[in-house]
DNA sequence: TATGAATGAGCTTTCATTCAT
DNA sequence: AATGAATGAAAGCTCATTCAT
């Protein structure tokens, strides 16, 4: 029994190890010009044994992008759930892709260039993971409508649109820029900005 | 003389009907995953005859990107200069992204997934091609806070990428789901809303 | 007539046009390296007129090699048949080669190189040609031998292979250096080192 | 550690294998005319495999061209130095040519054709091979100069010239008519008749 | 005569995947 | 579990040749 547990963990960590390195070549290369090759070298492993571990090269993509929407369908089942107000809710999302991109850029980088903005990746499986994020988001816009936070005059799916694409752009700049993010303050400090943004918009007053 | 401009005539039709044949086939299946063998058969021409208008694959891209770039570079010289109000600057740019994606849908989308987004196709060109468009609404965003109309607690460079990234997520969103966009009216409704959105923010007054 | 005349006499001038520009750029870049293109460009036409003028890519080639052997037969006709001393028929035959070397290096060049030592284009008609040679240059040491001007312990056949050998080292040599050959002089003193190298041989004496 | 020597081994024999394929075939088509997949099939393998031993076409004949010039130049290694006779050192030279056309005819071939007369594939390095080949050469003819057994009034470089010039117009006569070469006995007749052409020259005494 | 647009077979090379060891 | 030799489909590109003008 110890010794299945063992081998589960074992094959978990090599999981692990193959994944960061594909995170790694896919950003560097794009998924297209990454090679099995690639990943496995990065991995300090032989590309036979990738194929021990995933069933192939679209497989540890899949795997990859399961990483990113168990995580972020993690952080939405705390924050959707519950009375806390609107704004704390869109705060602790901001703060969750903040988080991702310092801890793991790679992975947050590979979402954005090959999953978010890619229409030819998108199988059905891929599809469903977004959809089911922007009507949960939906759904706390809807909330602050109806306590009179958010205004009505535009409807909640444009508003949650609006608030991930925001999201999205921050993140993708500093994706695109290649900039890092070091330390809670700068988290901060961005964070407010972009609620700022998207409460009050940048209009003068 | 009348010869010559003829057959520049024709040379840049053929080119314009390529161009529009991959424009399609690189929408639908990707940079990558689109063939040289796809676009000559939509065009509706041989193989061979694409490398006579195009040097190869990298520069048919290069010419599809170019043609955008163009079209954008032009509207913002018109919109720039002059001292008009910087709403109206700001709602010429979204209506030129809204028109284009009337008029060219394929085009903005290659351009939304295979360029905007990505950083592996990102040459030096097309870099800097991004970052004039980047500088030019930075400017508008500094007149506009000069003139005291947009707040000055956030960087200019700041609220040009929330802008810029609005426009775009708008139009990826249309892309995304396959929209197609008709009709004068539901420009301008889009517009309004992205507008709004932009100079006063989602909270409810 | 004069009209058919003159139209002949253009076409002769246009193909000996196309031949000496087939010659710079097989030379340059050898025959499969040289595109039908090239060719055209350097004989400042377009490329489908070298096919109104020729068949094709090897028929420009044959063409070539046809000019060569040509002019080698007409100095054979001249040489092997009647009774002067051997070492003049030899002298003239060398001096032939040098003579062509400097006029026409390019020619030169391309027999040597793409038809003497390839066994790759050897069709049947242009192994009839260098046959032709070969038994010519044979009779010749035949006679030399009858005369008694010759050794007689080593086979004509063999004696004809090593003075053509020879020259066409000389010529390889100069080609392969990119040597050029002017005057009169230059060329005397090379027949002369040559020859005395096919009859005296290296020893010191 | 013996499985690693055991791999190596393997390694060579395959590489060797493809050489052999690879030398047959240009042999019988010429280096352009030579198709990847023509040389697999030869060799029995799968033509993505002569990717996984060598890097490209242009490398599968480097590997060969290198092949040869490392075998003369150990002969070269052997011969130049020491005191010996220089009659017996080109003696050698002269039997290690036969020797390789017995054992190897495809290479002596290719290295005939593709190179040694193809000013095309003259790349620096096998310029450099070349020249060293020659220059050594011309060492054996000053030598024999300096010993006053070669005759003085003309150059070593051309002594040396005449002296490869017959050996490769030997070797390529045999080529040309595809000749086997056969025993010892045919080999010591070959070399002693061009020795004597070399060294005494074709006139009757 | 002259042009160059148009065609498409043919070639090299890449790389995901399989499988014997 | 681990390796990397082996496979072969697939794709970009070249260029001799044809042909409408």
């Amino acid at each position: 029994m110890t010794n299945q547990v063992n081998n589960q963990q074992i094959k978990k960590e090599k999981q692990a190890l193959i994944l960061e390195a594909a995170g790694r070549v896919i950003r560097e290369k794009g998924y297209h010009q990454a090679r099995m090759a690639d990943i496995a070298r990065r991995a300090g492993i032989s590309y036979g044994l990738v194929y021990h571990y995933f069933g192939g090269k679209a497989e540890v993509l899949d795997a990859l992008i399961e990483e990113w929407f168990t995580g972020l369908d993690a952080v939405m089942d705390l924050q959707t759930q519950g009375d806390r107000p609107v704004e704390k809710k869109l705060e602790a999302l901001v703060h969750f892709f903040l988080d991702q991109y310092e801890e793991r850029p790679d992975l947050v980088h590979v979402i954005i260039t090959e999953v978010s903005r890619s229409t030819i990746h998108l199988t059905p499986e891929r599809l469903s993971h977004i959809k089911r994020i922007m009507a949960r988001t939906e759904e706390i816009m809807a909330q602050g409508q109806a306590e009179k936070i958010l205004r009505r005059d535009l409807r909640a799916r444009y508003l949650s649109y609006f608030f991930l694409g925001a999201v999205e752009t921050l993140i993708s700049t500093m994706v695109y820029e290649n900039q890092t993010l070091r330390g809670r303050l700068q988290k901060q400090r961005l964070a407010e900005a972009l609620l700022t943004m998207f409460f009050d918009g940048a209009r003068a007053r």
